[in-house]
DNA sequence: GCTTGACCTAGAGTGCGCTCTATGAGATTT
DNA sequence: AAATCTCATAGAGCGCACTCTAGGTCAAGC
């Protein structure tokens, strides 16, 4: 195991760990983003691998587009389990379509910027505007 | 030509030509994402199809993850022509190279969301929650 | 025993991208 | 001539996702 994460971490160690803040990281639990954290005898948060895993998944769903709210809801539905079983993976099937869609959206926007830069360029070589003949296109 | 758009718009009809309302269109002009438009006698903006076509090409930007700010670099460029030809392909390029990246990403985030529906369903027609078995994943 | 540093809570502040309100002027309709 | 409509400007307000400040506790090192 190259990764050898120490079980049991403070917030500063989390931080540093998934790299984010501690506000951030505090923030984020008060938004209830994060598992139940256990404290230690002196009130202090104590973070888990388990916790990690579950940020780096916060993350990648941040990073396509679920927002706070949703990925709070998505969060109190995983963290029950049993009966939320299903509810919890509809919620992961309706994000991967929305991603799946943006993903076509990108490309979209990728092939016009190519259609603009080929214009620029044609522009450029010219020394006059190109007619810009894009009807029809996006 | 099936969209046979009128050319001398006024801001209510580009409004819906271009699905902004006019208050946006006004914000975005006073932020400088539109190229110059024109008054009437009566103070009144006359927007032209060259107007909704930048809207258009804004609209991609912005969807492709371009800010409010580059957007405005960039509309002040292109309105130059010229000298400013080179620099404004150059942020095309430069935010073409984003979007791929961000593409990437995205696919990687449908991955991991994948996995995560799989275990879900494996754990939901087994009755228990799977081993986790994703180390060394995304 | 005092300073330093990592932690704590509560809440204020920030930046972005709109979105809307207030107020008013000119043209059109009744 | 009153009401309605569309436009105008200036600026306030909002939702989101952080990001930071203020003020405090506790343990360890000098």
């Amino acid at each position: 195991m190259p990764t050898k994460s120490v079980t049991r971490l403070l917030i500063g160690a989390f931080a540093e760990q998934t790299s984010h803040s501690v506000h951030t990281i505090r923030w984020y639990e008060a938004q209830g983003l994060l598992p139940t954290v256990p404290r230690d005898a002196l009130g202090r948060r104590v973070y888990s691998r388990r916790h990690v895993s579950w940020m780096e998944l916060m993350d990648r769903l941040r990073l396509s587009g679920m927002s706070v709210a949703q990925l709070k809801d998505f969060t109190a539905l995983a963290q029950q389990g049993g009966a939320t079983l299903q509810p919890t993976r509809q919620i992961l099937r309706a994000h991967k379509m929305i991603i799946e869609q943006k993903i076509v959206d990108w490309q979209l926007a990728l092939k016009l910027i190519e259609q603009k830069v080929d214009f620029y360029t044609q522009w450029i070589d010219d020394g006059q505007r190109p007619p810009s003949k894009r009807h029809r296109g996006v």
